[in-house]
DNA sequence: GTGCTTGCAAATCGTTTGCAATAGC
DNA sequence: GCTATTGCAAACGATTTGCAAGCAC
């Protein structure tokens, strides 16, 4: 996937860190940590900086390029996945799965048409153990 | 309701400050932040400290009493009904509202059979405007 | 008096900010 | 050359921890 067009889409200029961070959240798909990020990216680019990390994440979540997942309260992870899906967390080996969802989109709107509030983001955790670690 | 039972059912000793957070927490569904539980029993509590409410909702939590809500990324929130419901976050007035599920139970049930995790907590959060800041 | 609870002070750690150096057009 | 981006160092702020004092049975 062309990794610059698709920052271009939403609005971000394509620098060198920002396309190795993009790229590594697309082919990575565990929903890093900022820290997994840095520690991956690193020996590749001994000048990346942490705060990079951070600014260019909130940039791309701002811009809709990407989901911040609050699932795990110890850190934030990050998903490049942005089309509604569900989440779960193993409290085991703290792994992260991803997970179609079927009827929730069509709730979703039935619940907004009763609420009135009108919605932007979505946010689907399940906690547990995986069936690996069972 | 009777707090002292309800924290004994849950193997949780009741302490004076133990009895006045959840009690608290009972009777403000709007789930508070440590902040917000701390400055309101202060006056009645003058000898209070946050640790205290640290240690006594992280000790709900884990005994099931309390739910522990990561909507919001700048403080962890919490609510002191645990049976499955949604919130939706307001993003203009910070407010976190409540909302009833209907589908989703049998959906996860579903899901779970067919990823086989076993699941012991479920999070539905929504983010937008609600219709009071529309 | 033994064991649990409380609460102060300090530490921890993820994240943000100020700002000067740098890169890109 | 001007503007946006980067990245170091310091600040920040929520949460946790160490530990001594207090409380309950």
């Amino acid at each position: 996937m062309d990794i610059h067009k698709q920052l271009t889409t939403y609005g971000i200029k394509p620098s060198l860190q920002r396309i190795a961070i993009m790229e590594y959240l697309s082919e990575h798909i565990i929903h890093p940590t900022v820290d997994e990020i840095y520690t991956a990216l690193f020996p590749l680019m001994p000048t990346l900086s942490k705060t990079t990390i951070y600014n260019t994440l909130r940039l791309f979540s701002e811009q809709g390029a990407i989901q911040m997942i609050t699932i795990d309260e110890k850190n934030t992870r990050f998903d490049a996945i942005v089309s509604p899906h569900a989440h779960f967390l193993c409290k085991k080996c703290g792994k992260i799965y991803d997970m179609k969802m079927k009827k929730f989109v069509e709730e979703v709107e039935e619940l907004m048409d009763t609420t009135c509030h009108k919605t932007t983001e979505m946010h689907y955790y399940y906690k547990g153990i995986c069936k690996n670690c069972l």
